[in-house]
RNA sequence: GGCCCGUUCGUCUAUCGGUUAGGACACCAGGUUUUCAACCUGGGAAGAGGGGUUCGACUCCCCUACGGGCUGCCA
């Protein structure tokens, strides 16, 4: 029996959940939940510099938003200084570190010869195997002694075997001068301690897996199932940074994408199951492994996400798609619905979700539920609505007044005036559309009418007829 | 500089030595339609370059080019 999969999410809190964090976050959770495992969240907050709680928030907030819920308390890295510390001095004892007492100019001196004569810069500390009798009354730092020959090999999942000589690595430092832990010795004891059993991070860690194993092995503690994965490119190749605009998934949230859709869309990207480019949550969840996983760079594509946004949308249910609509507005800063908005808004949406793309369209497509008598017609509106037209809408009138409110019966009657002129349907269309939205691109006037009931069609074509 | 990783249509990708190299998005051209969206049909579009290995390479190996990562008492 195979122990239970433990995944884990460690962003660290300078900012806003990037998406390829988000990326890195959803892989995880795939992975935890399609094997009955759990997903944790740590937040890797030892750079007291940089650390803020808003970042954090925003972290926690974004996670929430994308649907990726994590098991037990959020961890934070930085309260579990104590046992770092204590981990450390367990290696000292251990014989697997020693004290360094180098100061930090020092080091940097040394770093700048060697870069000058082109030697490596890799330092190796005087004190690795110094006499405890001789060790100054200094502040000191804890480092790895890590092996100076052989090789270090990373089975990852993703990438395969990767080898590193040993004489690459150097003794890096765990524990700094002030007490605190570094970057390289709380991870591994966090994911050691929390039995995170598979490591999903991005590639830029590859080189840090190798130097993390050394700490594994020198604790003697099981080295977790490491799989690296590619990182996300901006449109143009080069590394995703600010100046591509949308990095940090609030973003996305503000453009109007259902959660489902950006789920869909960053599973897909650098992962595949064949063909597979539409799936459900329950779907990713059975196909999601780390086989599928690519080992090139992949670049955003919004043209693909608006795509498969726009299947999500029409793939959801009515009453799902409100509260997301209602939390659009409320992201992108636009007011929020009334209850009379409301209302028509969930009638109308069987004839909106599978015109819109994203939320932003569909609000745009939602015009004629959203304004209120009188209707404002736009320019191009209002030149449909010319003299004749309006004389037609006035004969029009009467005639729905008497129909039973469905479809078919409104059909017949719309189409019965068109005939009565001698017009198409689409010529009467127009002004009717026009009447009914105060625009020119709405759906279908038929669903305009069912969805508005009798009275507010009325009314709104007395409007305009006046 | 050293070490490590990557490179299939514009983009995301399939292929796991033998295919007319497939799909999706995007694009172009038609069609359909009460507008918009959608939808239908068709089209152009790829193995970075060079060497090997092999009866046969996109697939395996080497070199080059390009891109990326690491090389911190940052994470």
């Amino acid at each position: 029996m195979s122990s239970p999969v433990v995944t884990r999410f460690a962003p660290s809190p300078t900012g806003y959940l990037h998406i390829g964090g988000a990326r890195t976050a959803l892989f995880n959770w795939l992975y935890a939940r399609g094997r009955g495992g759990k997903f944790l969240l740590r937040i890797e907050d030892t750079d007291r510099e940089r650390s803020t709680p808003e970042a954090t928030e925003a972290i926690l907030k974004g996670l929430t938003w994308l649907g990726l819920d994590w098991d037990g308390e959020v961890v934070s890295q930085f309260d579990r200084k104590d046992r770092h510390a204590e981990v450390a001095r367990e290696m000292l004892k251990r014989g697997s570190a020693y004290k360094c007492f180098c100061t930090q100019e020092e080091i940097e001196a040394f770093r700048e010869a060697a870069r000058a004569d082109g030697r490596s810069t890799l330092f190796q500390s005087p004190w690795r195997d110094a006499d405890p009798s001789t060790f100054p009354d200094m502040p000191f730092v804890i480092r790895l002694k890590a092996p100076r020959e052989g090789q270090t090999v990373i089975a990852d999942r993703v990438q395969g075997d990767v080898t590193f000589g040993n004489d690459q690595l150097d003794d890096m430092v765990c524990l700094r001068a002030d007490g605190t832990p570094t970057y390289m010795l709380a991870v591994v004891v966090d994911d050691h301690d929390m039995g995170v059993t598979h490591v999903i991070r991005g590639d830029d860690h590859l080189t840090n897996a190798a130097r993390q194993t050394q700490i594994y092995k020198a604790m003697d503690w099981p080295v977790p199932v490491w799989a690296h994965i590619p990182l996300i490119h901006g449109p143009d190749g080069k590394k995703l940074s600010k100046r591509h605009g949308a990095v940090g998934l609030h973003d996305y949230q503000a453009m109007g994408y259902p959660a489902s859709a950006m789920r869909n869309y960053l599973c897909r990207l650098g992962w595949s199951h064949g063909d597979d480019e539409f799936f459900t949550d329950d779907q990713a969840r059975d196909w999601f492994d780390l086989n599928g996983i690519g080992r090139s760079p992949s670049r955003l594509d919004f043209k693909k996400l608006e795509n498969i946004s726009g299947q999500h949308i029409a793939a959801s249910a009515d009453a799902a798609l409100l509260p997301e609509i209602e939390a659009f507005l409320a992201a992108s800063g636009q007011p929020a619905l009334t209850e009379a908005q409301r209302t028509l808004m969930s009638r109308g949406l069987y004839c909106l979700k599978d015109r819109a793309k994203t939320f932003g369209q569909l609000i745009e497509k939602a015009h004629f539920v959203l304004q209120s008598r009188p209707i404002a017609p736009d320019e191009a509106a209002a030149k449909v609505l010319d003299t004749v037209s309006r004389g037609i809408l006035k004969e029009l009138t009467p005639q729905l007044r008497n129909a039973s409110w469905e479809r078919e019966e409104l059909e017949t009657a719309v189409a019965r005036v068109a005939e009565a002129h001698g017009l198409g349907l689409g010529k009467l269309a127009a002004p009717l559309r026009a009447a009914l939205a105060g625009r020119t691109a709405t759906p279908s006037i038929f669903d305009m009418m069912l969805v508005l009931g009798r009275e507010e069609t009325l009314a709104r074509l007395m409007d305009a007829a006046a």
